[in-house]
DNA sequence: GTCTAATTTATAATGGTTCTAAACTAATGT
DNA sequence: ACATTAGTTTAGAACCATTATAAATTAGAC
């Protein structure tokens, strides 16, 4: 939960002016209790519905990428057309469900903390991500 | 590396029928000593360059996807524009140069096997993956 | 060879994302 | 308060990778 003020100190501190549309997808995106993941698509849809206004698909874009940008939001990527914004951006794991597509956060001990043993010489490891692929337990169809 | 008849039978048995633009890509794909990976747009390019012949762009889509869907070929999406093809269908991990946009296999035991402890009630688990994003070690630009 | 269903093909259509350039607005200085 | 400037928003066009279409071709079976 955060406050308006809060957003505004957030977004000028990171060099974006805390415009109106900024403003209104910040209380959508990180005004809540829990984090979570969705779409632009899913965004765009919410945005429609709740707000009295309209703010341009090509700004929401812009927005997400720019809070991507700047390291309030995360992309998990599930194949070349579907992927999530998670605004959860701890360091931690996804299921995904392939039957109803959903994509479901691992909790702290769910998965044991994977061992790098060899890195490739003069990288840094930037992130590690493991992605749980599950579906109902009955014969896969194809 | 293996022979035309294997392909053949290869397909045969997995009900596709062995065309001869089907057999000119697993020729290309899996007549190699060792694995690779390659984006649709690497083999298009790969087919018009080494080739005689023309395949339809149209036919080299049905066939990766034709080949992936038998388990011929793993996806390895990166993120939401840069999805691979990996003809090493066996379990295992990667790294992801961001520097160079080079997809790599991680050996056996350059990942230790990662533990799921607990896993969604009435699902099974249909694969596991690790993607180890790596840049130089000087300071990241944005 | 004949028949049938699968496959290939060129091309059109699709649709999500990015680009454009004009209108608007936040921030700064006067 | 006003003017200026650079950043932002916007609608709509453009882009482009992928998929759909429907006609031509081909593999497999008889």
């Amino acid at each position: 939960m955060q406050k308006n003020s809060e957003f505004i100190d957030k977004l000028r501190t990171s060099g974006l002016r805390p415009t109106r549309q900024r403003l209104k997808i910040c209380e959508l995106l990180f005004n809540r209790d829990k984090t979570f993941h969705f779409t632009i698509n899913d965004l765009a849809r919410n945005i429609s519905e709740k707000l009295n206004e309209k703010i341009s698909l090509a700004t929401i874009y812009n927005t997400v990428h720019a809070f991507k940008k700047k390291g309030y939001l995360k992309e998990i990527t599930i194949n070349s057309d579907k992927s999530y914004f998670d605004t959860n951006i701890t360091n931690h794991h996804h299921f995904y469900d392939e039957d109803t597509n959903q994509l479901i956060d691992c909790n702290n001990n769910e998965i044991g903390k994977v061992k790098i043993k060899n890195n490739i010489t003069g990288k840094k490891i930037n992130s590690v991500e493991v992605l749980v692929r599950v579906a109902s337990d009955i014969q896969n169809q194809n």
